[in-house]
DNA sequence: ATTATTTATCGTATATTTGCGATAAACAAT
DNA sequence: ATTGTTTATCGCAAATATACGATAAATAAT
């Protein structure tokens, strides 16, 4: 499924498509890496984590595709760095969906 | 891949496990309902959405796996709702991350 | 004991994800 | 033109995820 579908919201089918993006441990850090180095090419990734290149390559490209991140080519590398529009979007997603629900915690019992 | 593996850090495994859990938009969609609803028996899930009892039942023992939720049992239903201490924890993994990527994103430029 | 209600589990089909070797594509340097 | 460097893509196998009908399990009500 590609979360397109009419049976849920918008906001709901685009939050599970970043938090897909982010349930995988090799993507989670990925963007670490791009957070802390601010930019960097996929080889430096490749050297990095336990997988192979063409394994990495494709963790990019899904995070390419979720719009997480962006890479600009400086042949014959390629730059990726993180997406900041939806970067944010999905900051203020998450942080909206954890709120919304901790308002019903704090109401309630703590134990 | 269960994300227990050497290769990444547990932090990172955690992360994906909680994002693994939000990455469909039923499971978005039932999170919030218990939010909303603050505890809610199956049966209630199951009319408001588009998807068979089964289907439902599936979803709910993800999440409960996850730990992001927990039920108990009031023959002949189960009432669930948001575990509150995994909900913190899952919100201050994701409010850390993002956070810690925003800092570069504020120090770079913004186009 | 039978029936009704509610939820979990089983079985199964289909689709998606993950991982990787091999190879292609794009380009620089010679 | 050939070679080297870097990254993407292809093809495949294995594992997971998704969805649902059918059925079981647990229990209340009769």
């Amino acid at each position: 499924m590609a979360y397109t579908s009419t049976d849920y919201e918008e906001e709901e089918m685009q939050m599970a498509r970043y938090a897909k993006a982010l349930s995988h441990p090799a993507r989670i850090a990925i963007l670490k890496l791009l957070a802390s180095m601010d930019t960097c090419f996929c080889g430096e990734i490749v050297d990095i984590l336990p997988i192979a290149q063409a394994t990495v390559s494709q963790h990019l490209k899904e995070l390419k595709e979720s719009g997480l991140i962006q890479g600009s080519i400086e042949p014959p590398k390629i730059r990726y760095c993180i997406e900041p529009e939806n970067w944010e979007k999905a900051q203020s997603l998450f942080s909206d969906f954890w709120q919304q629900t901790f308002i019903s915690q704090s109401n309630g019992r703590k134990a």
